[in-house]
DNA sequence: TGGAGCCATAGACAAAAACTGTGGCGAAAT
DNA sequence: ATTTCGCCACAGTTTTTGTCTATGGCTCCA
C-alpha cells in the first residue's frame, strides 16, 4: 500500500542512503537520531522490507534500498518542482515563456507546443522571438529565451537537446520544371541544379552537415543562392535562380511543387533545446512532456515510415 | 517543503480529482468526509495553493490543481511500481527476464543491457531466446517472453516499441571484389548485384520496407540468397553468391570489409519492445532507463551525424 | 417549505512521530 | 586489557497529527 510512506520519510531515506550514516542523516533533516532511525525501521518492518544492512562497520544500502532511494530522490525532486510550477500558476506568476523558433520549422510544431502548453498551464504566455538558429542559441546562452525550436545538428554538449520532428527532404522546383512529370528525382541528376540555400550564417552546422550530405553521393554542393527565410526560398525557386531543398511539410506558393528524392533519406530534424540552467519553472515539464509524447507519438504510428511531426498530444 | 506532504495525501487528492466530490472520493479511500475533506484543506492552507474551487455547483479543479493531482497520480503509480520491484529484488522472487533478440541486431546492444541490468538489479536473471523478430513478437504474444531486442520495423499499434539504436546499412563484400577499392558505392551501380539478404519470413515486415527501399531508388530488389544469420550472409559472401547490406557494426569475417553507399541513408533500426500487458516487475523501470538514455544518448552525441549505439549508460 | 446532497467545523479520541535518555556493541586508542 | 568513542537500537514520555462522530450552513429541487 501506498500509506505509511511520507515525504518526510523519503527525505529521511535519501539522507541515510546519502550518508549511509543514521547519525548525521539525522541532523542533516534536522530531527533526533533516534527519529530517523525508528521512522526508516518502522517502516522496513511495516512494507517488509530492507532498506539497510546494519553491518558492523556500518550502513550499507541493500538493493531494494536502492530502489527505494534513487525513487525517494527522483520523487523529491519531482515535487519541488511540482510545487514550484503550481505555485507559479495559481500566482499569475509563471514567467512568460521565451520561446526562440527558426522559420524553418515546421509552424504546425509550434502550433502544436502552443496548444499543449495552454492546455497545461492555462492563462500561460508564450513570447515567441523568431530567430535563425545560431541566434537562438547565442540567445539561450545569454539567457535572454528559455528555450528553443530550430532545426538540428545542435552541439548537445552545450545544450539540452531533444529531437522533436523528423520529415524528409524534397526538392522544390516550379511546377512548370521540366522535372514536374516525374514521380521522384535522382539525387545526381538534381543536385547541380539545387542551388538555393539557406543562408549558411543562420546555421552553420547544419550547413556543414548538408555539405557532408552532399558530399557523400559524391556531388560538390553549389551554393549560388543563399536565402534567410522559407519563403525567400521559394521565391528565389519561383524566379528560376534554381532548385531547392526543403521540407517536405512546408506549406508551399502556388505554382511550386515538391518532388522526393530517390536513393537518399535526408531529413530535416526538428529540436527542441534548452540551456542546462534551467531557468523556467516550466521547464521541467515541457521536458518530460516532450519526452513522453515523443516516444507515445512513434508508438502510436510506426508502421508507415514517414513520421510526421503532428503528432504530438497531451498527456495526463 | 516536501514535509506536510503524505502519500496517503496524495491519494485524497487523487481521489477528490477524480470524483470532484470529496464525500464520494472519501468513501473511494475509506475515510470519513471530514478527514480527507480537512486534510486536503490544511494542506492547501500549508503550501498556500488552492487545489479545489469551492464553487455552489460542486467542486473544480484549479490549475494548480491540475498539475498536483497529475503529479499524485504519477507518483503513486511509480511508488507501486518501485514497491513491486523492491519487494521481489529483496526476496529474490524476480522472475528472469525473458528477453528475445534477433541474432541481427549488434551484439554490443545485448551487452550493455545486461550490464545496466545487472547494474540495477544484481543478481537478477535475464534469459535469452534467440529468435527472428517474427518468433519473438509471437512469443510476446503468447507470454513467453517478457521484451525483445528486435529491429524495425514493428508494428507499433500491438506493441510497445522504442527505438534504441540507429546504424548505416552497408555493403558487405569479399576484400579481393573489383569495388574493393573505391571509399564508398553508389546504389546504382552495386544494387544488382546485392542478392543476399535475410530469409524474408525471419522478419516479413523488415523485409518489405526493404523492397520499398530498393523500389525508391527505382531498382527492383533481386533475392537469390535467403540466410537466417549473419554468419550466413557473411559466409555466402565468402562464397561469392553475391554481396549483402549489413548493419555497419557487424563484426565483419576476415576476407571480408563493407562500404558505405553513396546517396541513400538507409539504416538499421533497432528496438526495444514488449506487450502492452506489462508483466515483468522490471518493464516499467527498463522502459523508463531506455527513455533517458536514449534521450541522453542523443544528448552527448549529436554533433557527429552517425549516431553508434554503445551509447546506453546507467542513471541514477 | 422541507428534504437531499454537499462541504466545513468542532470536540473527543486514537495513532503516530518527535524528543530525551540509556544501553550495547565494535573499533580505535591508551 | 581497558577505556573511549562513534554508532545504532530501545524505552518512556510528550507533542503532533489524523480520524471519527456530530452538527451546522448552504444550495438545489420538488
Amino acid at each position: 500500500m501506498s500509506d505509511s510512506l511520507t515525504f518526510r520519510l523519503l527525505r529521511y531515506i535519501k539522507a541515510a542512503a546519502e550518508t549511509l550514516n543514521f547519525t548525521r542523516a539525522a541532523e542533516q533533516v534536522f530531527v533526533a537520531q533516534s527519529s530517523l532511525s525508528s521512522q526508516i525501521g518502522k517502516f522496513e518492518d511495516t512494507v517488509e522490507l530492507l532498506l539497510f544492512a546494519r553491518l558492523q562497520n556500518g550502513l550499507k544500502l541493500t538493493s531494494a534500498g536502492r530502489i527505494v532511494a534513487s525513487f525517494a530522490e527522483n520523487t523529491l525532486k519531482e515535487w519541488d518542482q511540482t510545487l514550484a510550477m503550481a505555485l507559479a500558476v495559481q500566482r499569475n506568476e509563471v514567467p512568460p515563456l521565451r520561446l526562440g523558433f527558426s522559420s524553418f520549422i515546421n509552424a504546425k510544431l509550434l502550433e502544436r507546443f502552443r496548444e499543449n502548453y495552454e492546455g497545461m498551464f492555462p492563462g500561460c504566455a508564450i513570447q515567441l522571438w523568431s530567430g535563425d538558429p545560431l541566434l537562438c542559441l547565442q540567445r539561450l546562452d545569454a539567457r535572454a529565451l528559455d528555450c528553443a525550436i530550430i532545426p538540428l545538428p545542435v552541439d548537445a554538449t552545450l545544450y539540452n537537446v531533444q529531437q522533436i520532428a523528423q520529415s524528409p527532404l524534397v526538392v522544390c522546383m516550379r511546377s512548370d520544371d521540366v522535372l514536374a512529370d516525374r514521380a521522384q528525382l535522382d539525387i545526381h541528376e538534381v543536385a547541380e541544379r539545387i542551388t538555393i540555400f539557406r543562408d549558411p550564417e543562420l546555421h552553420p552546422s547544419a550547413h556543414t552537415r548538408l555539405v557532408e550530405m552532399f558530399k557523400e553521393v559524391g556531388i560538390p554542393i553549389h551554393l549560388a543562392c543563399a536565402a534567410r527565410t522559407p519563403s525567400e526560398i521559394q521565391w528565389m525557386v519561383k524566379e528560376r535562380y534554381g532548385l531547392a531543398l526543403i521540407d517536405q511539410l512546408t506549406p508551399l506558393d502556388p505554382g511550386l511543387i515538391t518532388r522526393p528524392i530517390a536513393g537518399v533519406n535526408w531529413t530535416a530534424d526538428t529540436a527542441f533545446v534548452h540551456a542546462s540552467h534551467m531557468d523556467h519553472v516550466a521547464l521541467p515539464f515541457i521536458e518530460r512532456f516532450f519526452q513522453q509524447t515523443w516516444s507515445a507519438s512513434r508508438r502510436s504510428k510506426r508502421p508507415s515510415k514517414t513520421r510526421h511531426p503532428e503528432q504530438l498530444e497531451l498527456l495526463g
